[in-house]
RNA sequence: GGCGAGGUAGCUCAGUCGGUAGAGCACACGGCUGAAAACCGUGGUGUCGCCGGUUCGAUUCCGGCCCUCGCCA
């Protein structure tokens, strides 16, 4: 189960799980019962004008609507404003909630992953052009050249990667990571992460559902809005813009519908891989799942003992410094 | 009713000059280190419309029937 967390003093507590599995509502759930500062882990939500096609929670949350939509996103600028605003609640006696669905960006959140250097500006299309004109077998057999162990872990057919890996190869990096960090238990704070679990036909009545309330709450203005600005090759991949942009409205649904479903399925291959997860049945309402969650809490940490009682959980309370597991 | 085209995987279709079949998509599983709602890899899916005939053997050839689409009445 958890890590060692024997000394632990302040913990974090993440919720992940696929989309519609209702991980907005239980963290609201969960803020209203402890102090919280909710942190979002979804390479989507970061951007601002998006906000019910990406799902954005009504309250406030950080790291929600961060990015105008042209700008590039990544995980690792990502991660470092994650790392400021768990450290940041955590320096304020605040519980960190870290909520999303993007695993890797989950990931990056809660551990020290030792991401490779930014793309050196201009170097990416010509590795793209490079790899283009080579074809995936001779560009592969140049980054085994270049950087053997990258090559053994990146297939041909990968251009992303293979790009990617003689990227840094050419700035005297690796693309090779020893040991791969992605997988490690060793996060930056005693954590407890918690998967959604929702079975397969409610979450598919769930996101169908979802779907069509979007275009009643106005989707297609929000994206007829988006898709007149200049759009940066990640926010250009929102489920659901090209549907809207190309489709008429019944075929964009059943289309955005049928990715959100891989999306989810997706999601949960991380959810079986991502070490530690404690899984939770989610097929209920938020507030139950909440109390599940922080009476599972309670077992690893002492800190959450004393808001029992009232305490609406706005307040940032002594109890947090309590915080000690026995 | 007549003529024509067609009925093969969940969907769209290819194919077998007679030896029980295959692509794409969908689906399942796996990988992943500054694009992750991305990207890559692996794998099934099956009364080949129904009934009969010819044949050692029919999804394939022949006959009949059923269904779909188009054109004509």
């Amino acid at each position: 189960m958890a890590p060692d967390m024997t000394e632990a003093n302040q913990p974090v507590l993440a919720i992940f799980g696929p989309t519609g599995s209702g991980k907005s509502a239980v963290a609201e759930a969960v803020a209203d019962r402890i102090p919280a500062e909710t942190v979002a882990a979804d390479s989507m939500q970061v951007y601002r004008g998006l906000p019910v096609l990406t799902n954005q929670p009504a309250r406030p949350t950080r790291l929600v609507g961060i990015w105008e939509l042209d700008h590039e996103a990544s995980v690792g600028e990502y991660a470092e404003l994650a790392h400021q605003a768990v450290d940041e609640a955590l320096t304020e006696g605040i519980t960190p909630l870290v909520v999303g669905g993007t695993g890797l960006y989950l990931r990056a959140a809660l551990v020290e992953l030792d991401l490779p250097p930014a793309p050196p500006l201009g170097a990416r299309p010509r590795f793209e052009e490079l790899y283009d004109s080579m074809g995936p077998e001779r560009a592969h057999a140049l980054l085994a050249e270049r950087d053997p162990r990258a090559a053994e872990t990146v297939h041909a057919n990968d251009r992303k990667r293979v790009v990617r890996a003689l990227e840094l190869a050419d700035a005297g990096e690796s693309l090779a990571r020893s040991p791969s960090r992605l997988w490690t238990r060793e996060t930056r704070h005693p954590t407890l992460l918690f998967g959604l679990d929702v079975p397969k036909e409610v979450l598919a009545a769930r996101i169908e559902a979802r779907t069509r309330a979007m275009f009643e709450r106005g989707v297609e203005e929000e994206v007829a809005r988006a898709a007149a600005g200049p759009l940066s090759s990640t926010a250009a991949q929102v489920i659901g813009l090209r549907e809207i942009t190309e489709l008429p409205r019944e075929e964009a649904t059943v289309a955005i519908v049928r990715r959100t479903l891989q999306y989810a399925a997706y999601q949960r291959k991380w959810m079986r891989r991502i070490p530690g997860l404690v899984p939770l049945a989610a097929d209920h309402s938020p507030a139950n799942v909440a109390e599940a969650l922080l009476a599972a809490a309670r077992e690893q940490f002492t800190f959450l003992g004393q808001q029992e009682e009232g305490a609406s959980g706005t307040r940032k309370g002594e109890a947090d410094h309590t915080g000690r597991a026995v």
